[in-house]
RNA sequence: GGAGAGGUGCCGGAGUGGUCGAACGGGCCUGACUCGAAAUCAGGAGUACUCGCAAGGGUACCGUGGGUUCGAAUCCCACCCUCUCCGCCA
């Protein structure tokens, strides 16, 4: 008789914004759903949580007394005293049977009751929906050209350096080849990113392009939907990663650090895959918003006291990146109804691109994020204490260093002349080996 | 993709139906010895959940999921993963 995957099966929903604490923390957690505009029935998981608790002390202890019964057939029994305790042995199975099932049953549901919970909110996030962000401040100035400037779209078509109608041809809308300068571009964004994180003591990866849905749903991705940004692949129960933050969430799934290897800086180089359903109408034209991309992301694990100052430390670096590539960005402390279920803070980078809307505008370059415990608890990350007794659950960031659409974008756009070229940064000109991209 | 071997605790590695949460060795922690260290000796130590103010109990976990049995690390089935060989391939 197998009982471990009933008990394995309820603790594993304990993974999530802890249950046990819901009722403790009830008001609290409301008041973040409230902030979110987040609908979440708190008292039905409440209530679950102790039915689940419940039956689960009435499992263990039948399970003791079927222990105690086994314990006394171990001694030789006379052929009707065996009949005896072989029948009363069937029956404490039946009775386990019928507890394990229900129990899986209510687990179930408050498995999904709980997964439905949103991270806890920073008391200094802005409430509000997705124009409610606080900027917090702007580096460099917007460039005054004296001529007209154009997007990105039309500066790159003047180069031949990007080509979606051969993309569309080939995968269909909303994606593209890179061509000539631009993947030169492409390749040297990426070890310039990679560099400045070497120099901060980030360990370098390239991921798996590919997760399974496990690890999507711990990171807080939902692969499944019809709104869902994930591929999943056909016949495979695999998904393409929208970002490296998911494959680099995984790597320690179900591990028990030591406190000592804390804080971990990981960096990730993947393709990101994106299918942006209902993304429709969006402002997307160009490179700003397709299906496949590449990006340098930066991913930490911290001790919980940690987090809020990994947090700048990451917004610190994509800052550092994009002076060096001389762009004009402000840095929003993005509003409670915008985070998105894992985050409890987040920080984005906006680029000015001087081609975007009528005369230039902000455009989302980077974001960097404080998942707290959120992902810790469903992907089963924690370290112990030097000398701690109990493990404890660490804390999850993300960050981008750098998406090759986005600040590309944001260098062409900002660095083109009058003579239809760009002139290249010259943090980067030694990655890319030349300073100027055209004229043509 | 085909054939074979194997998945046990931090590591190595026993264990083929109850005496196994698991021998033995290494590593680790504590103590003794030492001026100190090495060596040696003694002791300790898995993870999670749960009951309890605590001391201390209880339950589960030997790749995963099922099955047989009163009882499974051990027997049966399926799947996953690793290694070796063959094929194919960037």
């Amino acid at each position: 008789m197998r009982s471990g995957a009933i008990l394995r099966l309820w603790f594993s929903s304990r993974a999530m914004l802890d249950p046990r604490t819901l009722a403790a923390r009830r008001d609290e957690i409301a008041e973040s759903c409230r902030r979110r505009g987040v609908a979440v029935d708190l008292d039905a998981a409440i209530g679950h949580q102790e039915r689940v608790a419940a039956l689960q002390t009435r499992l263990q202890d039948l399970y003791r007394q079927r222990n105690e019964h086994q314990a006394n057939g171990k001694r030789p029994l006379a052929v009707k005293e065996r009949e005896t305790h072989a029948a009363e042995g069937r029956r404490l199975k039946d009775e386990a049977a019928r507890l394990e099932a229900e129990v899986a049953e209510a687990d179930t549901t408050l498995h999904a009751l709980v997964a439905a919970i949103p991270n806890l909110v920073h008391p200094d996030v802005p409430t509000g929906g997705e124009a409610d962000f606080r900027e917090l401040r702007r580096r460099g100035t917007p460039p005054a050209f004296g001529f007209r400037p154009l997007d990105h779209l039309a500066i790159a078509e003047r180069l031949d350096l990007v080509d979606f109608d051969a993309g569309a041809r080939v995968a269909g809308q909303k994606w593209y080849f890179l061509k000539n300068e631009a993947v030169l571009l492409e390749l040297a964004l990426q070890r310039f990113a990679l560099d400045v994180l070497l120099e901060a003591g980030f360990t370098p990866f390239v991921t798996p392009d590919v997760a399974k849905p496990e690890i999507l749903d711990g990171i807080g991705y939902n692969p499944r939907g019809p709104e869902t940004q994930i591929y999943s692949i056909a016949n495979e129960d695999l998904c393409l990663v929208g970002t490296a933050e998911i494959t680099l969430g995984g790597l320690y799934k179900d591990e028990i650090l030591d406190e000592d290897v804390l804080p971990l800086r990981l960096a990730g180089l993947s393709h990101c895959f994106r299918t942006e359903a209902g993304a429709a109408g969006r402002e997307s034209r160009g490179l700003y918003r397709v299906h496949q991309f590449s990006k340098v992301e930066m991913f930490a694990l911290t001790r919980p006291e940690d987090s809020e100052a990994m947090h700048d430390e990451l917004v610190a670096i994509e800052e550092r990146i994009f002076e060096a590539l001389e762009i004009p960005y402000r840095v929003i402390d993005v509003a409670s109804g915008d985070l998105g279920a894992p985050a409890y803070r987040k920080f984005d980078l906006e680029a000015w691109m001087p081609g975007r809307g009528e005369s230039g505008d902000w455009g989302e370059v980077t974001s960097a994020s404080n998942c707290t415990d959120f992902q810790a608890r469903r992907l089963g990350i924690r370290f112990r204490r030097k000398g701690g007794k109990r493990s404890e659950f660490v804390h999850t960031l993300n960050g981008t260093a750098v998406a090759l659409s986005r600040a590309p974008i944001a260098i062409l756009e900002n660095h083109q002349r009058e003579d239809g070229s760009v002139s290249i940064p010259k943090a980067l000109r030694p990655y890319l080996g030349r300073d100027v991209i055209g004229p043509r």
